[in-house]
DNA sequence: AGCACA
């Protein structure tokens, strides 16, 4: 099995910010040796301590983000580490621009409700059932759900004060009505305090999450957030921190590209671990998860501009997603997982998995799943009867193309020829390594027609 | 030695 393989990553390169993350901090380290430890470079205006697991690590926010970036430096030029009573302190910029102090009990009224809801799994109570219940009370702005260890909550957001307490005062404690609910769900109590929040920040209308000031925002199809658009930074240049997992755009997409079109495609340099595609107003985008960053950045360097199709049709604009693990259902038709094994398709010539065996073959030894989707010589023209055919695993390295949907193809633009679509060779096995640094050389057996001319552009 | 509340 290759789940994820490795450990959780994390990322090297940062965007500035003035919100530092400290870590290796000593026990119980005070606020004042924070303070102290930032002052030869600015003015610390906040900070967070006990963070993480340990209550090791800290957050201090600098007034100013060049104050935190001259510390950084500093210490990352500097032959002495930061200390605190001799302890070498790590520091990086923190993933979020400011630090928010949650240090709210709970009991102080604000706007916006913190519901725990007992006794239910997460699927049990959806999203409009929430808003139902709570719209009772007031005009509802947002809602966000998620599950913690204290079970499933959601994050209400009303206008005011006034109204949060008059919906906590009749709920708390109480029960959402029977009818709203699953038969199986037998008991659901509402426990609920404020929260500090006093806006929330949906970015996406989802089965988890609900912005009720805003229709127009866009409804995010599979619980995938925060990829669709590449991250502006301050300075307006693109921040791309680079991810296992990348975002690919296809533009011109005159044929139909399917998942297991991508999963070929992609499958060329190296194990393609999951698959989720939606649409991007008339274009469709692909997340494609590989196991590591090195992969995934050959991957893009090749891909990036190129056609999937011959003559500039289905054109791929690579970026790094910010995910490093995609959160998709196993084989839908906007998804795949290829980690675990699919069972839902007898026939698929899927490797049998022992038990305590070694993790699958790299994609160019073994991709069963890119290759028997892919049999061969099934072109738009080559099959009279339209059918696709049978899995041969003898079939290799024969020129196959991906049979399009019906009706995908509105016309035939150009000939027989030129019509071998681009990424067809499914049993031709790359070379056994693409470890070396070949740059710009695309790796025999990638993406290209063996005996065609080069269709790259 | 690795990020707070989704």
């Amino acid at each position: 099995m290759s789940s994820s393989s490795g450990q959780p990553q994390f990322r090297y390169t940062q965007t500035p910010s003035k919100v530092l993350h400290l870590r290796n901090l000593p026990w119980e380290c005070t606020e004042e040796e924070l303070v102290e430890l930032g002052k030869p470079f600015g003015k610390i205006v906040n900070t967070k301590r006990d963070v993480g697991a340990n209550r090791n690590q800290a957050f201090v926010e600098f007034s100013d983000l060049n104050q935190a970036i001259s510390m950084v430096s500093y210490y990352a030029s500097s032959s002495e580490p930061a200390q605190v009573r001799g302890k070498t302190v790590y520091i990086q910029y923190s993933n979020r621009q400011e630090i928010v102090n949650n240090k709210s009990t709970g009991d102080i009224a604000g706007n916006v409700l913190l519901v725990t809801i007992e006794g239910v799994e997460a699927g049990d109570v959806s999203i409009d059932v929430i808003h139902l219940v709570f719209s009772a009370f007031g005009f509802v702005h947002k809602i966000a759900t998620f599950e913690k260890a204290a079970g499933f909550q959601a994050l209400i957001q009303f206008t005011d004060s006034e109204t949060a307490s008059a919906a906590r005062n009749a709920l708390d404690g109480r029960s959402i009505p029977r009818y709203l609910l699953p038969e199986h769900v037998n008991s659901c109590h509402l426990r609920i305090s404020y929260s500090a929040h006093t806006d929330l920040n949906i970015k996406f209308q989802s089965h988890r999450s609900r912005d009720y000031t805003n229709p127009y925002l866009p409804v995010n199809p599979s619980a995938i957030e925060g990829t669709l658009q590449p991250a502006v930074g301050p300075d307006g240049k693109r921040k791309e921190p680079e991810s296992n997992v990348l975002l690919a755009s296809i533009e011109n997409m005159q044929y139909a590209v399917t998942i297991d079109t991508i999963h070929t495609v992609f499958s060329a340099f190296g194990t393609v671990q999951k698959i989720a595609i939606f649409e991007k107003n008339v274009g469709m985008q692909a997340l494609v998860q590989y196991p590591d960053v090195t992969t995934a950045a050959v991957a893009k360097e090749a891909l990036e501009g190129h056609c999937i199709y011959d003559g500039g049709y289905c054109k791929l604009h690579l970026s790094y997603s910010r995910h490093t693990d995609l959160n998709v259902k196993a084989h839908s038709d906007k998804s795949r997982d290829y980690t675990i094994p699919d069972n839902s398709l007898p026939g698929l010539l899927t490797s049998p998995q022992v038990p305590g065996a070694p993790p699958a073959a790299p994609a160019w030894q073994s991709n069963p799943q890119a290759v028997s989707m892919f049999p061969g010589n099934v072109g738009p023209q080559t099959r009279p009867d339209g059918q696709m055919a049978a899995w041969d695993p003898n079939m290799r390295g024969g020129r196959s193309s991906f049979p399009p949907a019906p009706g995908a193809y509105p016309s035939q633009p150009y000939g027989p020829s030129s019509s071998m679509p681009m990424y067809p060779t499914s049993g031709a096995p790359p070379p056994p390594s693409y470890g070396g640094m070949q740059s710009n050389a695309r790796p025999a057996g990638s993406p290209s027609v063996v005996g065609q001319p080069p269709m790259y552009y």
